[in-house]
DNA sequence: CCCTTCCGGTGAAATATTTCACAATTACTC
DNA sequence: GAGTAATTGTGAAATATTTCACCGGAAGGG
């Protein structure tokens, strides 16, 4: 196994950030990159990056900067972005379609294999290539069938710990979940939550700060 | 003025959860709550609340706890919650339909008072109750008519830097992006960045950590 | 009214994160 | 090929955050 250390939830962020430049400086033809420039386009001192990189156990050229597939490699394979995980989301509203269309899912190596929702106007629909929206009481057998590992929940908060308690009965991993509640699982189910209100929140306290 | 301390923003995110505890609590009916119980909620240990609740300032008794309702305000207040600002959304995409149709706003007291699109098929679909989508070239004069302090990009990638200029131009004072690209806007302009793929891969990070 | 128990306030210790400082290494120039 | 400038790697110092320890006040019970 590696040599990694475990990466703070700060630098997994900032982390992210950086693959996005690599990735945008790999589009622009670029081979190698230095810390100062990274840090440029993140907005973050040049430091703060070699520290960040160093934990992943990078190997960069004095004179030259960090060989620019090289590191976006490493911190793919940091984020085990590179294995293809299945995930389900289960709620097709607004929300869920946003999320649905999105590049995310093959950026960070996931396949969407499945759609639920409980509206009968909604089952059915095509929420993206060859996969309809199926009706949640389907969704043990999918995903046993597909090896889902992930659920992404965005239904109304009111079902949102009955929705995870179905995923965590159908054997998924990790949970993403949108509700603006907090859910409980097992210690072993990874859950990721992402109440947008949180960001809102956030803007309100800075705006007053900077008053 | 008060003496609140600046709270990190570690401090926000979970003061922000707590709140919901605690509207929740006062739905219930109760009038009082202990640093325990809220950490049991929240799943931190009361110290942690103690500690967090201590930079606002709070009035807790020994034996009984805190008064919800006087805590919710306290809280509120801090992130100036109570205090009506209006926002515009640019970009009436999914994501910008989930976010428009949301109950965030009202919670954290933003009103919002105008929505942008590019597309003349979207131009003039209602929003939300009494708003209508306006064409992104009207942004400027509603900024200022409807005295919009905060935008929220919710347009593709490449479009987001673009837009970001028009409403910084027509003077709003925050900006909550959503576009995974890095924005970049005067000092005193305070951006949020809510790049979705952040979460989705700290969940790849957190899943394979669990192996 | 006094004793006990529970629980918030709060400084201090422990831990984690960020920033600094600088040696080591490489490329470039002459 | 030697000198110089640039840039990483990395331990250490500085700073921030979390956790601990315990004081003191309030409620409840006799």
């Amino acid at each position: 196994m590696s040599n990694l250390k475990k990466l703070s939830r700060a630098s997994v962020v900032r982390l992210e950030l950086y693959l996005e430049v690599l990735e945008q400086l790999q589009k622009d033809g670029r081979t190698h990159v230095t810390s100062a420039e990274i840090g440029e386009y993140a907005g973050l001192a040049p430091v703060k990056i070699r520290q960040d990189l160093f934990g992943l156990g990078t190997d960069g050229k004095p004179r030259v900067g960090y060989d620019v597939s090289d590191l976006a490699r490493l911190i793919r394979n940091a984020f085990d972005m590179d294995r293809t995980k299945s995930a389900c989301l289960v709620g097709f509203g607004n929300l869920g379609r946003a999320l649905a269309g999105s590049i995310i899912w093959s950026k960070a190596g996931f396949r969407l294999a499945a759609v639920f929702d409980r509206d009968p106007d909604v089952i059915g629909l095509e929420a993206l290539d060859n996969v309809r929206v199926k009706s949640i009481n389907e969704i043990f057998g999918v995903i046993k069938s597909e090896e889902i590992e992930t659920g992404i929940i965005t239904v109304p908060a009111s079902a949102a710990q009955d929705t995870a308690n179905h995923l965590v009965n159908a054997g998924v991993r990790s949970i993403w979940n949108f509700a603006p509640v907090k859910i409980s699982a097992p210690e072993n189910i990874v859950v990721e939550n992402q109440s947008l209100a949180w960001g809102l929140i956030t803007l309100s306290y800075r705006m007053k700060l900077a008053t």
